[in-house]
DNA sequence: CGTGTAAAATAACAAGTGTTACAAAACAGG
DNA sequence: CCTGTTTTGTAACACTTGTTATTTTACACG
């Protein structure tokens, strides 16, 4: 009774999804999102209604992907933040256009809270089990073990970072064992103050750990 | 002889500068660049090649006023690393977009090391400083506090950073104490590895100090 | 007070953008 | 094999971009 589809919305994404993580946002146009797909740019207004809804179901699509990539990254350390940090910083590493796009672009539409696996679940798995090795203050100890981690990511995207992956991970349990040893560290209540950042928000869905707040 | 110069180049450079300051580079056009300098496009074209001729001038406008941001920024603190990372910070936060087009951008012009001052020599006197306050390893000392403040200041670019300079101050020292009183750190080898990076420059200017490398 | 000359304004060009009107093509049902 | 309907391709529109040809303007010197 009609044509039989043969450009479909997940294939259009999919296309749309690949050019962004190898050059990011700023130079996907319609036509050369059609041409790489092998079609003209008509399929891709049949399934979306303009170009700033494809690049919603991209950003979707980078949230999901890293995710993944959390979810499935291998577990290679024993102390705190160490699957968590190694996870992010890999990440800035391999997928560069995908980190600036979710992490530090001008508009984030997820905040960071909602990117780790929805829900921080694991964020409030690694406080825990800072907690559970007598750190003191696992909400500061949150505050600049994610500091330093998120420095570290940030500055693999200039080229200023190379160290290897085994040699993060030992800076990593050197920079967590160091935090640990600091007794005199600034109160919970000078880091964890306003409402709605990332800090509040993690120290409101973390606070039956160690009075954080 | 001749009709009187009313646009100087200067006037042009004055103003797609603080357009970059405001909006950063992303949507610096010719036209708009005229409207807001008040005459038409030609001027702009006489005093530059091309618009990319005219964003390398804003560029090193940005890094001569940085030099400048931390060079007058006030001394508040006595311990190494403070007026480095306080500076450092304050302006990922006070010049947002700055921040971006100098230290994250994907096309960095100069490198870090080139835009610490003309040469870092403000880094070898914190490293120095830290030398001199007994720290086992200056090297991996500045490594760490590099990625940390890097970390704070990349952070605060998506509004997940709100702490006060105060605050901020007494984090870093907290956190630098913490790195100056672990004893078992990962050897310099591990972190200073590759040449041409910004450990290994800064290793090369600073080996003086204490067998950084 | 002209007048040549450099600067500025106007307006155009070519290229590229998102988006849409319209025509061609392909498939399912009769 | 038609035929209608939907998908796809083609081509266009309106707009923005950098850049440049051309015209207008204003000043300094004779």
């Amino acid at each position: 009774m009609a044509r039989k589809e043969s450009i479909s919305s997940r294939m259009v994404l999919d296309t749309a999804f690949e050019m962004a993580r190898e050059e990011g946002l700023k130079n996907i146009t319609a036509r050369r999102v059609a041409e790489r797909a092998g079609c003209s740019t008509q399929p891709i207004f049949r399934s979306f209604q303009s170009m700033e809804d494809l690049m919603d179901g991209v950003y979707e699509r980078a949230a999901a992907f890293f995710q993944d990539f959390y979810a499935l990254y291998p577990k290679l350390g024993e102390f705190p933040f160490a699957n968590l940090g190694m996870a992010y910083i890999s990440f800035a590493r391999e997928e560069r256009e995908l980190f600036r796009m979710l992490f530090v672009s001008a508009e984030p539409k997820k905040s960071l809270y909602e990117l780790l696996n929805g829900g921080a679940e694991n964020v409030k798995a690694e406080i825990q089990a800072a907690a559970a090795q007598g750190c003191p203050d696992p909400g500061a100890m949150f505050t600049k073990m994610w500091i330093f981690i998120h420095g570290a990511a940030c500055m693999s995207l200039t080229g200023d970072y190379d160290l290897s992956d085994q040699e993060t991970l030992k800076m990593l349990e050197s920079v967590y064992r160091s935090f640990l040893k600091e007794r005199e560290s600034i109160s919970p209540q000078d880091i964890v103050r306003q409402e709605g950042s990332l800090f509040s928000e993690l120290g409101d869905h973390g606070n039956e750990l160690g009075g954080t707040k």
